[in-house]
DNA sequence: ATGGTGGAGGGTCCA
């Protein structure tokens, strides 16, 4: 099965790249962040005739996040139990699959603005309870995939020009540390199972030609259970979208896990 | 240091 993460910013006018994408890649799951629609303007009929379910939570300007899947959804949890949030940035379903259920987790997580600031502080919280809230579904299920935006480069292979963005929002230490700390519940960033070729970005900013320049950041991922990664034969970021004319900033990040 | 672009929504805010 292949599963996928891709920040669309605004599913309202990236559906007919989305559906394409789609057609080229079936995916068994479809990650996707900044809907920024409401529940009532989630497409779920076009996915339905494209062969797939929707879960989703919208939300009308910002945020909002979505789980497309072959399988029928189980078990949806929306948001972070516990958590006080009226930003809609997580769903969580189960899939069948022939070895059993997979959890998946889809994460739209907070970008921080700027160091210091209050939006920074509320990434920071916001990502001990999110923490929280894996650590108790990789006790649930053991084979477990946390996919999304995670507003974080892991490391300064993972930052097209690291003297420059030392230090700021996406690359700070305490971003850093935050990420470490799910890895350090038991989950392997996909991407560097693989040796893969360098300066690779799943972000590239729309300003200043950032996409032409590879002016990049690799802040999208799809975090992997031990018996998940056992069984994950391949993970590439796929930059046919971002040459799409209309593009999402984002583009698509992609896992193959032999199931 | 500033501002560059894109999306949403009708002001600017957010990224």
């Amino acid at each position: 099965m292949r599963i996928a993460t891709w920040n669309v910013n605004s599913l309202t006018v990236r559906l007919p790249q989305v559906l394409a994408w789609l057609q080229d890649n079936p995916m068994e799951a479809l990650c996707l962040q900044e809907l920024k629609q409401a529940d009532e303007k989630v497409p779920v009929d076009a996915f339905r005739e494209a062969g797939y379910h929707v879960a989703f939570i919208g939300q009308k300007t910002y945020n909002g996040v979505a789980i497309i899947s072959k399988a029928e959804p189980r078990d949806i949890q929306r948001n972070i139990p516990g958590f006080d949030d009226d930003q809609q940035r997580v769903i969580a379903v189960t899939l069948d699959s022939p070895q059993g259920d997979v959890r998946i987790i889809c994460a739209y997580c907070p970008n921080g603005q700027a160091v210091g600031s209050d939006k920074y502080e509320y990434k920071l919280n916001w990502y001990r309870a999110f923490t929280a809230f894996v650590r108790g579904e990789m006790a649930k299920y053991p084979r477990l995939a946390v996919l999304g935006d995670y507003n974080i480069a892991p490391d300064d292979r993972d930052v097209h020009d690291p003297a420059k963005w030392e230090g700021s929002v996406l690359v700070s230490e305490p971003e850093r540390s935050a990420f470490r700390m799910l890895l350090g519940l038991g989950l392997s960033d996909a991407f560097r199972l693989f040796e893969q070729e360098p300066k690779m970005f799943s972000w590239w900013d729309y300003r200043m030609m950032g996409f032409r320049r590879n002016a990049g950041l690799r802040i999208d991922h799809i975090l992997l259970s031990d018996p998940l990664k056992a069984v994950c034969s391949a993970c590439i970021i796929d930059k046919v979208p971002r040459r799409n004319e209309q593009p999402s900033d984002h583009t698509p990040v992609v896992a193959t896990l032999d199931l």
